[in-house]
DNA sequence: CTTGACCTTCCAGCTACGGGAAGCCCTATC
DNA sequence: GATAGGGCTTCCCGTAGCTGGAAGGTCAAG
C-alpha cells in the first residue's frame, strides 16, 4: 500500500504517519521510486497507534506499548501500569478543568450580560477569589 | 518596581511576564539602565492575567478580557460572551476526557495485570471497539 | 504531450512558555 | 579599587504533535 491508500484505512492523515516514521514509530519500506511502502503489519500499527492517540495516550506511552504490543513475552501488568498512569493523568486534567469550570460558570451566572459596563467576571478576574 | 518584584507579586514567572510584553499584553516602562520599570497599574493587570490564565482563558482570550477590563465603555454582554465560549471549550474537554476515561477504564478493569502476556488493553487498541 | 493526482523532502508555524548562555548593572565587602 | 553575588538584559533553542505550504519527482489516463 502506498501512504494514501494506509492513511484512508487507518484513519491517520499522511502527514501525520510521515511524522510517526521521523520519531521512528513506524519503518515503512520503500520502492524503488522512493515511495513508502506499507504492508498489513503496519497498517495495523498505525491503527493501533490511532487508537491509542484517541485514548488521550502520549506520543511515549504509544511508543510503549507498541513495544508491549509487539513483545510475545511481555507481562500485562507493564501494560495495565501505563494505562493506569493515564488514567490517572485523565484524571487529572479532568479535577483540573472541573475545579475552572466551577469557579467561571459561577462569575458567569453572576453577569447580567447587558449592555451595562458592571461584570462580575471582570470583577473576579481583577482581585483574588474569597475562598482562596 | 522591577521584575523581581512584581514577579512575585503577580505569582508570574519573569520568562513569563517578559513573553507577555513580546506579545503585546502588557508595556513596563523602561529605566536607563534598561530594567524594566512596573507600575502598580501593570502589576494589576498582570495579576488579572494570572488568574484569567488560572481559569483556563487562552492568550488571545485574555487580551480581549483585558481590552474589556480597560474600556470602561464595555457591555457586560461582551465579556459574558468570551466565558460562555470558554467555559463551553470547558465542557467540551471534559466530555472528551470523560469518554476517554470510560474506554480506558473498562480496558484496565478487564486486565489482570500480572506476569502472563494476554492482554485486553492490547486486544482493546488493536481492534475497533464493538460500541463504535 | 499534457493534465492531474499522487508522492517526495524540507521549512515554518502553532501554544505558552522554560532553559540556558553571554553579558551588563548594582551593591556590599575587603 | 577590586571582587563577589545577585538581579537584570537579550537571544536562541526546545517542548508536543502535528499542520500547511512550497518546490519538485512519478505515474496513469486521454
Amino acid at each position: 500500500m502506498n501512504i494514501g491508500e494506509v492513511s484512508e484505512a487507518a484513519g491517520l492523515p499522511a502527514k501525520t504517519i510521515r511524522y510517526y516514521e521521523d520519531i521512528g514509530l513506524i519503518t515503512p519500506l520503500r520502492d524503488a521510486n522512493g515511495y513508502r511502502r506499507f504492508t498489513d503489519a503496519h497498517l495495523h500499527k498505525l491503527a493501533f497507534l490511532a487508537r491509542a492517540r484517541g485514548l488521550g495516550f502520549s506520543i511515549e506511552q504509544c511508543r510503549t506499548l507498541l513495544a508491549l504490543y509487539e513483545d510475545r513475552a511481555r507481562a500485562s501488568a507493564d501494560v495495565k501500569a501505563v494505562a493506569e498512569t493515564h488514567l490517572a493523568e485523565i484524571d487529572a486534567k479532568m479535577a483540573e478543568l472541573a475545579e475552572m469550570r466551577r469557579v467561571l460558570a459561577d462569575l458567569v451566572h453572576a453577569c447580567a450580560g447587558d449592555h451595562r459596563p458592571d461584570c462580575p467576571i471582570l470583577l473576579g478576574l481583577s482581585q483574588a477569589a474569597k475562598g482562596d
